[in-house]
DNA sequence: GTTAATGCAAATCCTTTGCAGTAAT
DNA sequence: ATTACTGCAAAGGATTTGCATTAAC
């Protein structure tokens, strides 16, 4: 008998599930076929409406899909139930639509955005991460979380503005 | 002759005025009074709406206001105007509208928002400051602004979460 | 059977824009 | 005189919502 591992997907899908069951919501297919293919395709800062094409264009399940499809207002439910479940993030960045990025298994981590070409960079610090939850618990707060924006300008913009 | 000091009102309107000027832009009555009275005001934290509402409230030369008033447009296209001259710093914290708030002659500082009453409270670390400039640099890029958002529980709500 | 989720389209909120009139250069 | 600003109302993008239908409990 070979244990199967879990993979990331069945995971999500599995959390999310709890989740749902543990705040009395309705564990519904749209919701956890939502939470598997986000985390199986494993997209990097997306928008509503970019999730909803990308599960139509990739997503499995795809005849059942023709015949029920995901409506906006779906999308844009399930992702804030995710978001509330700790399996995804969610921010706003600048204008634009809401961003959200996978957030279960990954660490902690922020954001560099490029003033020139608006590329975005991720890094982790865990200095940075010790003086903020310091800096919130000197002042008699509780941590929950941080953002962590830096404007700059990405080595080829940066030589750009120069040259 | 007593040398009279300039204010900060005067200083913002001053400054706009210049930087409008450098850009070939018109020096207006409505820019320069904007520019004037928030920073005579100075309010913290505040959304084009508010804005327009303190200024129609408390604003000087009412009367000519009563007869010009500001239009909600021009109230978004100056304070766009005034982000880009440096006076004011513009975010979008979490939902709802844009924030802005008075930037010039305050010394650069971060957010911390409570989850549970929506209190933000600012704070100056100038240890991070050196972290992210840090972060920016090692990794080839030129730094050029941040913006750290603390989530958290105020010493209040902290409390009442327990409880 | 009861309760909640879904799709649709309409409504909402915040912000930008086109254009005719007005003020600054 | 020329150019740019302003107000208005309409358009725009992103998200939410009311309600009839459908699925989960």
């Amino acid at each position: 008998m070979s244990a199967k591992v879990e993979t990331e997907a069945e995971r999500a899908r599995r959390l999310f599930a709890e989740y749902l069951r543990g705040k009395g919501h309705h564990v519904t297919k749209k919701r956890l076929f939502m939470a598997e293919e986000i985390f199986r395709l494993k997209p990097r800062h997306f928008d509503a409406e970019a999730i909803l094409e990308l599960l139509r264009r990739e997503g499995r399940w795809r005849e059942e899909f023709d015949r029920f499809p995901l409506s906006r207002a779906t999308v844009y439910r399930t992702l804030d139930l995710m978001v509330r479940a700790g399996l995804l993030s969610k921010s706003t960045m600048d204008e634009g639509p809401a961003r959200y990025e996978v957030k279960l298994g990954r660490q902690h981590h922020h954001h560099m955005i490029c003033e020139g070409c608006g590329e975005i960079v991720e890094f982790v610090d865990w200095g940075h991460e010790h003086l903020v939850r310091q800096a919130a618990a000197c002042r008699g707060w509780q941590f929950v979380d941080s953002e962590l924006i830096i404007h700059g300008l990405c080595p080829r913009c940066k030589g750009q503005r120069r040259g």
